[in-house]
DNA sequence: TGTCATAAGATGACACAACATACAATCCGA
DNA sequence: TCGGATTGTATGTTGTGTCATCTTATGACA
């Protein structure tokens, strides 16, 4: 097996760990990782709408989330507001109880990183990220990540 | 947003483009890139059975792929054998059509491999086959991928 | 040898993931 | 301003991916 066949085949056993570990610790929530990453953008992004919503998150990327919102609303974590303006659009908000498993999840992920942590040396992840940005570089879960990581710099700015 | 998370979305990212431009090649001969991973080990492995079969697989680790492999079936490139001896196993080959069709598809993996080398430098793809074995050591993608290697020098050995 | 735990495979259920299509609201150019 | 193209959302369809359960065959042990 070649190098590249073995890389591509640890990114999907990565993938699918990073996801196993953190579906474990959310199924006592109710809530499944792409749930979790829609809660997070949600918390970090006061009324996007469905397509602004679909374009931050790096799974599902391409088509909109209705359905993905659809079990959240069900829930009780997301609200659908019509939108302000545009009658097309739909405005996303979290209810109370959205913004309070949202917490949730970040202690849950902070958990996770912990775990990562422990098991990479600093610059092995700085050269990691940098390999993988050149990667996904132009592909639409790549433009999704950056233009979550835009959004939440943008929030963390004075 | 924190390095560590950064490095999950990108390896997310990653494994989404991957796949994307896999299924995106893989779509004309009617194979999804699941499929086609059931076709290369395989083609690698003579009378596996289902159980043996999805040990190896790093996409759907855990369960048996009973419907992956019905939908190989259906199409014509895979037979379900009665095992020899335990009458509730079932021994997986290949028919001709599914040979010529694991010819085809590695070579469109191939044509992934090299697109993979013009964006990546060789010590960075060994940087991170070193880091992602560490994370995924011992989990059971991880363990399927080490089991799959395994087998595969095990065929190009003497 | 009878019985009970275990293993292989199939299948039901639910949630993605990616495609396509449908419908209504909006936009834009003649 | 009218009519067609475009956009935002919803939904149908297919194929995973994961868990749970079922059936049958095997094995182990009293």
């Amino acid at each position: 097996m070649n190098h590249l066949e073995q890389l591509r085949y640890l990114i999907l056993a990565a993938q699918r760990e990073g996801n196993r570990v953190l579906q474990q610790e959310l199924a006592p929530l109710g809530l499944t990782p792409a749930q979790s990453e829609a809660l997070r953008i949600l918390g970090e992004n006061e009324s996007l709408t469905l397509t602004g919503l679909g374009e931050m998150l790096v799974c599902e990327s391409g088509t909109n989330p209705s359905r993905l919102v659809d079990r959240l609303v069900i829930s009780g974590l997301v609200r659908r507001n019509p939108g302000s303006g545009d009658r097309r659009q739909i405005e996303l908000s979290l209810t109370e109880s959205g913004r309070e498993m949202e917490v949730r999840v970040r202690a849950i992920e902070a958990q996770l990183y912990e775990l990562m942590a422990g098991a990479l040396p600093d610059p092995s992840v700085m050269d990691m990220i940098r390999a993988l940005k050149t990667i996904t570089a132009g592909s639409p879960s790549g433009i999704a990540l950056t233009r979550r990581i835009g959004s939440a710099t943008e929030v963390t700015k004075p």
